[in-house]
DNA sequence: TTCTGTGCAAACTATTTGCACGAAT
DNA sequence: ATTCGTGCAAATAGTTTGCACAGAA
């Protein structure tokens, strides 16, 4: 089963801070939409248009930091768009974005723990792979290059 | 040997480009710092510093976007600030930057070479690891996150 | 009642674009 | 003589911040 809007906004009571509506807004959109790939603007506008509530751009943004200091979303970059938000228990995957068509398809990290591996070995550094989406070109493109 | 200032003006010359003071200077500034992680702003301040010439920034970024579309350079991007370029024939290397501490080290792209492969095998993508970053922990910061 | 969180507006960073002029070809 | 490239200024996208007030505890 997945992390509810109440399991978030639950989160938030734990560190005792404030459950207001506009939070329990931004978690609510973000529960139910998990797995997408969430923009600040997107909550933004989610919220606008399900629920009554008038919310500021600048209450997501705090909101966001806030769950993602409390360890529950994380936030990732893909591609020159905005930043992108998702679940910490969904950051299991990397985004493929294609560098031509822009499309984004994912994977799972398990193909790159050997190389991750690699690199801690080599230098001690610890990656965090699924910071970044990874650009290059997706199967098709790659396929139209390749023939001209 | 590197390439120089007169090779990426020449390359602006075969596509038929013209030739400006302008040009000029950002071309000098990129390869004589070739190696360093170059952000339109650096350049433009560098051009400032080191010559008379009274350029804009609109113009860096111009020059810029013309040097990628000729090939010779390349962006990428590294945490949360600013595009970086570098010369092509520098893509040998993969940066690495800390989320902790923000700096940035690099490592050769051999080191992902075989995960490169696989995921081209599994999803027919085909990516092109530089363009990205790679964020995790330096090997500093992760004993320190380790210790407590 | 107290202090945190909010909306609003303004600031900010990085980048792009329209436009008229000046310079490269 | 033609373009093309430039500087300038304004616009844009994404995000952050200061401030006074509203509302959760």
């Amino acid at each position: 089963m997945h992390i509810g809007a109440d399991d978030l906004v639950a989160v938030l009571r734990d560190q005792g801070l404030r459950i207001t509506q506009p939070r329990i807004s931004v978690c609510t959109v973000i529960a139910e939409r998990h797995g997408e790939h969430l923009t600040a603007v997107s909550i933004f506008e989610a919220v606008q248009h399900s629920s009554e509530s008038d919310i500021d751009i600048a209450t997501v943004y705090r909101t966001l930091d806030v769950l993602e200091e409390a360890g529950v979303l994380e936030h990732g970059h893909i591609g020159h768009g905005p930043t992108v938000y998702h679940l910490a228990e969904d950051a299991d995957h990397q985004h493929l974005v294609c560098s031509r068509c822009g499309t984004t398809t994912t994977i799972p990290t398990d193909h790159m723990a050997a190389m991750l591996q690699g690199i801690t070995a080599a230098t001690g550094f610890e990656p965090n792979v699924q910071h970044f989406a990874l650009s290059g070109l997706c199967a098709d493109c790659a396929k139209v290059v390749r023939e001209g």
